[in-house]
DNA sequence: CAATAAGTTCATTTTAAATTGAACTTGTTG
DNA sequence: CAACAAGTTCAATTTAAAATGAACTTATTG
């Protein structure tokens, strides 16, 4: 009975034409995206959680935005593991409810875990070998040429520092 | 008799190998153009010229680097927009001899100027539409709905002050 | 436990972007 | 001014990335 009820409350949802507003939100999200290299789908997905009122099921998600099952459950793994989007259970209902996280230590906090510090870890790699090989060439005693990797590392500590300091300062 | 001289000490360039130190730092370029959405070649390009000791003419680096003129010409021209490279005059040689700005001012003050803010810029256009919108569907004297414009507002505001103030940090 | 719903995975397709190279423009020189 | 060198442009091709959707796994419920 009480299932019935429940389940009542949950009716089949029609695909809902977004109000204007929502949409052009959900484009400045896509180009952020773009911008820092993320999939279209990606920055859509935010953005319509972002400017949603309530949690929101995947398949809500899939037919408001008319984007793939795949493009969906993909999107929103990446969004989870940065921690710009979390789930909420919601009662009488099998399906999660997504909702968008919008403190940006979190938003950006993630993106910099997950995509940034990566390539600068790599980068860190890059210059020991860098330093390495010219060390053999014997031209680590040449000023030209020792000034020239550290620029770089000093470019590559900066950039470690600020990087938080950044995410601090826009809240 | 001059001329023939000159043109003497500038033999054919027979497409170089690089040494192992330069071709890492090139990748370490190429890394971070990938990173902000920038062509492999143009990473290339300006990794090449950051690690090079002297001034290189076009089709030295063509050759070096093994990219068609059409990389190399384009890839100059967006580099030498931003400010990241400049050519230098080399007596007796017709062609443009190319060398890498290492300012970071130059270098990321281009970026910002050329890629970033026009970014922006559309930003504030979208968000001034999604404030329009909002009226139209009297949403902005709900808190839950203006909360989420002003959000934005000020990502947007503090993004722009905060991009030049990095610039400086990193030198 | 069979039937259904929710969600994931991944091979294939689609789309977008970068690269190429041939044709062209411009400038130089003998 | 003819021949060549340097550099640009852009249509066509290649390459890389993202999106799709069918097959699958896992969980739920009647």
């Amino acid at each position: 009975m009480i299932a019935l009820i429940l389940k009542m409350a949950v009716p089949s949802q029609s695909p809902e034409t977004l109000p204007e507003w929502r949409i052009a939100m959900i484009d400045l999200f896509v180009g952020g995206a773009l911008l820092i290299g993320l999939p279209k789908s990606v920055g859509q997905i935010y953005g319509y959680l972002y400017s949603a009122v309530e949690p929101a099921p995947m398949d809500k998600i899939i037919a408001d935005l008319a984007i793939s099952k795949g493009s969906a459950s993909q999107g929103l793994k990446f969004l989870r593991q940065l921690g710009a989007v979390k789930s909420k259970f919601v009662v009488g209902d099998r399906r999660d409810h997504f909702i968008a996280e919008v403190k940006s230590k979190k938003l950006m906090g993630g993106f910099i875990r997950e995509t940034l510090t990566p390539a600068l870890e790599e980068g860190v790699d890059r210059l020991t070998f860098v330093r390495d090989m010219m060390g053999k060439d014997g031209l680590l005693d040449d000023e030209t040429h020792l000034a020239k990797v550290v620029k770089l590392e000093t470019w590559h500590k900066k950039l470690k520092i600020s990087l938080p300091v950044l995410v601090k300062f826009l809240d």
